[in-house]
DNA sequence: GACAGGCC
DNA sequence: CTAGGCCTGTCC
């Protein structure tokens, strides 16, 4: 018997509850587990095979070993009588629309996104502007981006944008498919043309549709190829030359490699982020880091391409004798580059 | 100007 | 303790 959808269902019913009731962390311990769920092929069938995920306490132990008994879950049951567990799942997906706003409109009796797009016809400001381009583009922003579609979109902002710019995220990482478009400007001390101007000409190109957000630094937005193609989201990004190389690091991840080297970091004496290295007591202060490669070597790391970058495993020290590397390298198993291929943003 | 909501 | 910062909108 494979109670791997009963499980699903359960969890994410759980997700909801802790996520309606503000229970921040509680929620992440459930997304941390459904996520590990999802990512896991096999059916389920006993505890086991699932003990070994990464953040099972008792509590949630206890829910799943409840489920896999008796087939179903009382406390998902009760909170599944207590909220609209769906309604609030569907008015999530929306971009803009969090756990408090999806509250507030099911508390209104709206808890579908066509009873919203209704509802929004008659009161527009039930809604702010970037929640109704959301809703306009509920659809389309759930679709994935084919990779050639990616290039096609570096085409177009290589041809519009002034300055040197890259498009970073899964797709750097040679994903087949992006959830969305990260893109890093980047910025020379001389640069005279604010991020308003370059999105006035995107707007005039009539590439960029919608504007989400603009600050002096970063734009969330919508674009578009043509009229008639899928509307996708983007993000432009501001970046400091000499931020620049922490930037395209950072945003080109993956999360858990992001991590992984972020900790190898510590273990090294620095901190590390988006922007920058710190040096954590008495080390020297790193030098301008000019391309992502110097960072690793800094560090005296062996450099990762960005279709490598998945987790911990690629974080390796530089080899003493480069003969040895050869051997030292773990060669990229189709198993990995499937992972890789599932693009998480 | 502080704070909350949402996103990355 | 589980990130921190950017942007928007609201309230006073």
């Amino acid at each position: 018997m494979d109670y791997r959808p009963l499980l699903l269902d359960a969890l994410e019913t759980l997700f909801q509850k802790e996520q309606a009731e503000k229970q921040r962390f509680k929620a992440l311990a459930y997304q941390q587990v459904l996520r590990q769920l999802k990512q896991h092929p096999g059916p389920i069938s006993t505890y086991e095979d699932v003990a070994h995920f990464k953040g099972m306490g008792p509590k949630i132990e206890q829910k799943i070993r409840e489920l896999l008994a008796t087939g179903s879950l009382a406390a998902a049951e009760r909170a599944k009588a207590a909220y609209p567990i769906q309604a609030l799942h569907e008015l999530q997906r929306c971009y803009g629309i969090g756990p408090t706003k999806a509250r507030e409109l099911t508390e209104q009796g709206i808890t579908t996104i066509d009873a919203l797009r209704a509802a929004v016809e008659v009161t527009p400001r039930l809604l702010t502007d970037a929640q109704r381009v959301g809703l306009t583009h509920y659809e389309a922003f759930l679709e994935r981006i084919p990779y050639s579609e990616m290039v096609e979109h570096e085409d177009i902002l290589r041809h519009y944008l002034p300055l040197p710019c890259e498009i970073v995220g899964s797709y750097r990482r040679r994903a087949e498919s992006s959830g969305d478009i990260d893109v890093l400007i980047r910025v020379p001390p001389s640069n005279t043309i604010s991020l308003a101007q370059m999105v006035k000409t995107l707007q005039e190109a009539h590439y960029l549709t919608d504007v989400l957000a603009l600050g002096a630094h970063k734009c969330m937005a919508a674009c578009q190829r043509d009229e008639s193609s899928t509307p996708r989201r983007l993000d432009l990004l501001m970046v400091p030359e000499e931020e620049y190389a922490y930037g395209m690091l950072y945003f080109t991840g993956s999360d858990r490699f992001n991590v992984a080297f972020r900790q190898y970091a510590l273990e090294r004496g620095y901190t590390l982020n988006e922007k920058t290295m710190k040096p954590l007591a008495d080390q020297p202060a790193p030098p301008p880091m000019n391309e992502e490669a110097d960072i690793f070597t800094f560090l005296g790391l062996t450099y990762v391409p960005p279709n490598e970058r998945m987790d911990a495993r690629q974080i390796l020290p530089l080899p003493k004798d480069a003969n040895k590397r050869i051997h030292k390298r773990p060669v990229l198993s189709a198993a990995f580059a499937k992972i890789n291929r599932q693009g998480e943003e």
